[in-house]
DNA sequence: CTTAACATACGATTTCTTTCGTAATAATAT
DNA sequence: ATATTATTACGAAAGAAATCGTATGTTAAG
């Protein structure tokens, strides 16, 4: 299906994807400011680490203006998946039966989600 | 519940851990063999790892004989609860019912599993 | 008894990531 | 014009994790 290699930001990495994505495209001034809701960290950090994100291909960028604008050059739903991927190998030994019945298990979903994925049972049943 | 401190194995660490929750208490030489099935990694690297790790309080260790026993010294229930609990913040800003819902998506489930997995849904709307 | 194989301890090195300081340059304000 | 502020570039330091080499001691084999 999709010929990808893996997907594999760090820690510091996704959290500047996850801003882009929700933010859309945006300056490295945007970006730390928003960063800096939750914790504290320099300008120049937030910029180094969106440069290596450039060169890695994470993301890409317009410098037209002396302001240069980031864009996600990744989906989320992609991330998300090899994340997931690596993670269900390395925490559940491949089961994701097993991570799914835990993270059920240990959250609380209202009436509508679980609503809606009895429904994507019934569809995968009917694909069997 | 739980006075659960986070409990944050390192990768090479959960590694080793899977092979102790498998294989029950273990010797470094015993657990490095079952790393080296995978992949290659020094005797003297695991040892070192098994020794941080008992410093962290991640094993426990029977020193008797020459030959150290090491024993996990934290469940892979909680382990896997504390990971998945960080990876879904991270990764899915929170959000488990995404999670589960990719999950379902991208992987495929047994009838038998999905059976079960309609129990669990049941159980949860019964409890609302 | 001597040698070889095996085990632990531990410091040093390597690699990856994050963080920051400084310089150069451009835009803005006074 | 000049000073202040904002932005990028980039090297270097700091941190964390993984890897390895070597010393030392213990057991087993010959």
């Amino acid at each position: 299906m999709s010929i990808n290699r893996k997907i594999k930001p760090t820690e510091s990495e996704l959290e500047i994807l996850q801003v882009l994505w929700q933010n859309g495209p945006s300056s490295v001034r945007v970006v730390n400011d928003v960063l800096n809701e939750s914790r504290d960290v320099g300008y120049t950090t937030t910029l180094k680490i969106m440069q290596i994100m450039t060169e890695k291909g994470l993301v890409t960028r317009n410098t037209e203006s002396r302001t240069h604008i980031y864009h996600p050059a990744v989906q989320e739903n992609d991330t998300q998946k090899s994340l997931l991927d690596t993670f269900i190998e390395k925490t559940y030994r491949g089961s994701a039966m097993r991570l799914v019945m835990q993270a059920l298990g240990n959250q609380k979903a209202s009436p509508e989600e679980l609503e809606e994925l009895k429904a994507i049972i019934d569809k995968l049943e009917k694909n069997k």
